[in-house]
DNA sequence: CACTTGACTACACAGCTGTGTAGGAGTTTG
DNA sequence: CAAACTCCTACACAGCTGTGTAGTCAAGTG
């Protein structure tokens, strides 16, 4: 599956560089200029493989969008994710996880259907699942906006550990901690009934 | 509490303008002649007052987290807040919090300090409430990034329910969706173990 | 062979960027 | 009164930005 820079063609190499630099200093803040030089070649060529910034970014919003399903699939195949992993931080989607966030804060249509379709996907496993709460679509929503945050704000999240999150050891960490955040009961019933009368 | 625009003097203006703007479009997104014009004001004086963009984000920064803490200690002294509600979507807090993520994703030590704050504030609170998570650093940080989740995918969470997540209406409806999320167990104890051996 | 096509580079251009400088208007201070 | 200070604007400058154009080179294709 890992294939070596070299062996890419110059439009692969571009557009990983854009996703990379994208996903790392946002839409604005990477320049052609830039990724150019990251996928080592002239920023004449972005330009002639991708048209224009605008049209580079929607490339690269349909390739985070596809590969990111893909990779999903492929991991639920082989049994290494159940359905509410946090796919997120794998190795292999921290890229493209990076830029879709970034490209969502931007107002990407692209990366927000990837969302939207996200959270459809939280609300049938609800259902199959057997899991009944009273808004079911308010529930899978914010299911799917939890699923991102820890990968948000992987940096604080790290810092507050001492302890990255990017590592096995540390993923792990955070990982059996947010399925205590879903097990233990944190809020009575009063309390809850006291904040619906708002 | 609500101040008239125009009474503010140039700097705050000043201030609030790139407060808005940096959280909208990023800090690379705004320009120095946005700022100013969004403050009606010339170019020179943001220089004048703040010196450098750098500067003045770092302004932001030290404003934002005060300003924060000021109006989170007053609405949980007001009783309008208990210990875990999404402060981060008060009317008041809104552009402050906006930009405060965007400055943490930009890698701000101040809106990375007052995140860690945040963990503290969790920490305690689970300890005071009877909490007893295996890994309460752990939790905490679960916790504190959960509970900025919403705000930082609120256009998407919004979209997926059909319903502007900011007004007061959708405000209540993912709060309570949140609140089902801490008290509905959704892993049983063997999914856990099983996650746990990887 | 001549000809086209696609990948690729070099260079130019206008516009915007952060920053620097000079100076005006009004108030305070000696 | 004059000097000093603060708030504020106008303008200039170099560097970077996305984009546009011209042209090189190699691989087909008739």
């Amino acid at each position: 599956m890992d294939r070596a820079v070299e062996d890419l063609t110059a439009r692969a190499r571009i557009r990983d560089a854009a996703v990379k630099l994208f996903g790392e200093r946002g839409i604005e803040g990477a320049s052609i200029r830039d990724i150019a030089a990251e996928a080592g070649v002239s920023s004449g060529l972005v330009r002639h493989h991708f048209g224009s910034k605008e049209a580079l970014r929607e490339a690269c919003d349909k390739y985070a969008k596809e590969r990111m399903l893909q990779i999903g699939a492929e991991l639920t195949r082989d049994g290494d994710l159940t359905g509410l992993d946090p796919l997120v931080l794998h190795p292999l989607a921290f890229p493209l996880q990076l830029y879709l966030v970034r490209s969502m804060m931007d107002g990407s249509e692209t990366a927000t259907a990837l969302f939207l379709e996200g959270v459809d996907a939280v609300e049938e496993w609800t259902t199959s699942f057997g899991i009944d709460p009273k808004d079911r679509r308010g529930y899978a929503a914010a299911l799917a906006a939890i699923k991102l945050s820890v990968f948000v704000f992987r940096e604080q999240v790290s810092k507050a550990l001492g302890e990255d999150i990017t590592t096995p050891a540390g993923y792990n960490r955070i990982g059996r901690a947010l399925m205590e955040v879903f097990t233990i009961p944190l809020l009575t019933q009063e309390q809850i009934e006291k904040q619906e009368k708002r």
